[in-house]
DNA sequence: ACAGATCAGTGTAAGGCACGAACAGTTTTC
DNA sequence: GAAAACTGTTCGTGCCTTACACTGATCTGT
């Protein structure tokens, strides 16, 4: 089921996710499950430990299953993360494709990437190697490439966009993920107390001041800061697309 | 020498980021190497085998010692982790403080965090779990303020400025860097092979005018691609600037 | 100067991980 | 009915982090 010849070369999981596996060879027993429920389970793990606290044992065991079995269903652990990144992000927005222009578009695609990152917190631990190529996250792109059609920019500049708001969402999320942790919180203001003395003498005047600002909102993210880097990014983009509706 | 009562609860290897550990205990034995030494060792190891194929054995080899004479001067891995991205970013660029205005500072400040993220491609690789508490980033962070001084930004708006240039430039670095690698350029066209005619029929008309026109392209990550992004985002803050400016 | 506290590095072991290979049982196809 | 294909299990390898007991070297107070 899982050792296709057709496909070799691909990164893994890739074949599996758009479900083109070669569903021909129909003989053994049936199996026990499927790589959507191993998918499942994953998350569930993901949502109870954390992506470090991911294993393939640990999945195992929520499918009563050895370890070794799921292997049947999956070349390595590499493979299922992709797929597990896809899970996670699921699939993109409808709010976005109800937007009517592209700001409001990218706005709501930006909102809608944080929510779920922090949602499942996990997915910003997963590395990214490579372009989207599992169906949801494609589906963010064709998403966030539909609402910006009416900005007209070109192919180039719009993946550009893309990138930069993605790299923001996942910046954002990541903050205020931290932050939410209350774990980290505390740690982070017993850091705070023992720099802050620190910083002035040792020639950090700025971050000095400012910490010492900081230290008392930063108990959550205000909504202000997430709004604050998304509108600095769409002025930066209605800016260009004002130079080339003149460069035309 | 690592267990200070004082400064229990700190997110690990802060003290000793900042060397201010208690030498006043000198009992024993001489230590036959020091953190610092460590550090460089275990950024050797990532240097040559990556985030992934560091580990606390492998980095004690280089220093001809058991890997577990390791946790004499460190507490755990993850404490080793933070120095070692510390000493990944490195300090901050001296171009920065030479810029005549915010606008030159702050690109030529993300150009090098992009530049020393490719040339030490692991530290994208070191998860961040808290604000910057090492002395080299505190220093990237004090040399960003110090560039955007005279844009006359509040401090709440300046650090929203570098949330933002600092998740632009994990994020192209970690797309140059994936392009980069010649295994995954492989495998990245294989999956655009084999996804092209999936796409128009699955319903991403645009994803897949976009990638087939990209396909040409994709050997390396041309220079305009990391100015775009940067350019949007300055843009971005020179509005921002502009308002803040008529609100007064 | 010497005794004891203190700290360095080692050895060993426990527990966990990803993964490979041989195996036994089940279901389909010829 | 036999052979082939496929299932999950078991056992084994080679990693890893971390805990803990232990041997020696070295400094401090007397």
């Amino acid at each position: 089921m899982v050792d296709d010849k057709r496909h070799t070369g691909l990164p893994p999981g890739i074949a599996l996710a758009w479900g083109v596996m070669p569903s021909a060879g129909r003989r053994g027993p049936k199996p026990a499950f499927s790589v959507e429920r191993i998918v499942e389970a994953a998350v569930e793990v993901a949502d109870a430990e954390g992506f470090a606290g991911l294993s393939m044992p640990k999945i195992a065991e929520r499918l009563g299953v050895t370890g070794n079995a799921l292997y049947r269903y999956i070349r390595s652990k590499e493979e299922l993360v992709v797929l597990l990144a896809d899970a996670g992000w699921g699939p993109p927005p409808e709010s976005v494709r109800q937007a009517g222009n592209w700001r409001d578009a990218a706005t709501e695609w930006t909102r809608a990437m944080i929510a779920r990152a922090l949602a499942h917190p996990w997915v910003l631990d997963v590395p990214v190697h490579t372009a989207p190529v599992t169906p949801h996250l494609v589906g963010w792109l064709e998403c966030f490439l539909e609402g910006m059609a009416d900005a007209g920019l070109g192919e180039q500049d719009t993946l550009g966009c893309a990138l930069l708001l993605d790299g923001y969402a996942r910046s954002v999320a990541n903050l205020a993920h931290s932050l939410n942790q209350s774990g980290r919180a505390k740690a982070t203001s017993a850091a705070l107390e023992f720099l802050l003395p620190l910083l002035g003498d040792r020639g950090y005047p700025r971050t000095a001041a400012l910490m010492t600002n900081m230290a008392y909102i930063e108990d959550d993210l205000p909504q202000g800061d997430v709004e604050f880097g998304l509108n600095r990014i769409l002025d930066g983009i209605e800016t260009l697309i004002g130079e080339r509706g003149t460069e035309h």
